[in-house]
DNA sequence: CAGACTAGTGGCACTCAGTGCCGAAAAAGA
DNA sequence: TCTTTTTCGGCACTGAGTGCCACTAGTCTG
């Protein structure tokens, strides 16, 4: 087989000359810097050095250059799902897979905090996020369905997906609002808000005159 | 005094040629013909027979056109909650306003599902509806921490706005996909969900191999 | 090695949303 | 009539995103 001779350049044509990680690590640096409505395509095109055109293939929107490969975090996220023994109840499933989902080391922690900053907190990155948390919520209510044996469009799946993402959030704004947080401490207080705090009687928090 | 006279035109300098209502619904009107993306904002101007220029100073974009007059019906549900009973619990006070912001007379659903079927499915609108959503959580988590006794950015408050917003969109996710349900009684099903689906052992349907 | 084939690159021109500027139009008041 | 106020809308510009197409840099085959 030695195929590791080839491992550089595995297949026909010509190479890339960059890659989305490198690119996303590039617009990011950018944004942070100048702002994000400041930095045009343009700018971290040429600060890559690549074309714009060729920018537009790595990334089909400006807005999803912080988001980086997103796509590969879902799928992580989906094989912890369907490890998780089956006699857990969904909802300690789906709590533990957050937990997980959302863990980093820690050097990588001020990194990963910065890009939230700015997808948390510039209007049009806002916005476009919606798109990725569909994807996500995806993941989630799928794994719901599955392990409740109802379709994926029925409403609890679809309630739980947006609850857990509501929490997360919730979590994730907490986070950045404070300077020495921990974020896997906060999502699980979130999440326990969930699982107690919405049932009569359970927790005075959400009682009138409550408090924590 | 008498203003009945000037009522038609009370102030002074030249008088508008539209309203923001009349162009919402023309722009309506066109997504639904023709599709959103297919709609420019040229068309929409001339359609109701203004300049495009003036266009942008009733709709700061095109994405806000579908949305009408959203800080009016914000201020509604935020009266709402004020004049509820103090001591009613901040859920079953948020519950009740959830379900009547969303009450709409009959002759209005057919066209509010329309238009709510544009808002959820189109993907330019769908991420920009995201900065409605914060609007609107705002008005829960404003309510929420002020019964609480807490502060707006506490965790409970920031909790409690994503999970009703996600409780919201789940009924209205649920509403369109089918085709001669009841708004009003899915979003109790939500609500219900929510306030007794997530604390342990209490609601079969989030137990594995549950069902509704 | 030449030519065929394949995949990434990027320039060019175009569409469309959104903005700043500024003069014109329409109303009210003196 | 002249001034003031407010809305209107044309014009020109920026910047994101796209279709087209020729070019480049590789691999593969004869």
């Amino acid at each position: 087989m030695q195929m590791n001779e080839r491992s550089v350049a595995p297949r026909m044509g010509r190479q890339p000359l960059t890659t989305r990680a490198a690119l996303s690590h590039a617009a990011l640096q950018l944004f942070l810097e100048r702002g994000f409505e400041q930095t045009t395509v343009d700018d971290i095109a040429s600060a890559a050095g690549i074309g714009r055109r060729t920018l537009f293939r790595y990334f089909p929107s400006k807005n999803d250059l912080p988001w980086g490969d997103f796509e590969a975090e879902l799928a992580r996220m989906r094989a912890f799902l369907a490890a998780t023994d089956a006699t857990m109840s969904v909802v300690d499933a789906l709590a533990a897979a957050v937990i997980e989902f959302n863990r980093f080391p820690p050097e990588e922690v001020p990194y990963h905090r910065e890009r939230m900053n700015l997808l948390l907190n510039v209007p049009a990155l806002v916005a476009h996020s919606t798109l990725r948390y569909a994807e996500w919520r995806r993941v989630v209510s799928d794994f719901a369905a599955g392990r409740l044996g109802v379709a994926v469009d029925a409403i609890e799946p679809t309630v739980i997906g947006w609850v857990f993402l509501g929490a997360s959030l919730a979590a994730y704004e907490q986070w950045l609002r404070t300077n020495d947080s921990d974020l896997i401490e906060l999502l699980e207080s979130a999440l326990v808000l969930l699982r107690e705090g919405f049932a009569p009687g359970r927790s005075p928090s959400v009682e009138p005159g409550g408090r924590t």
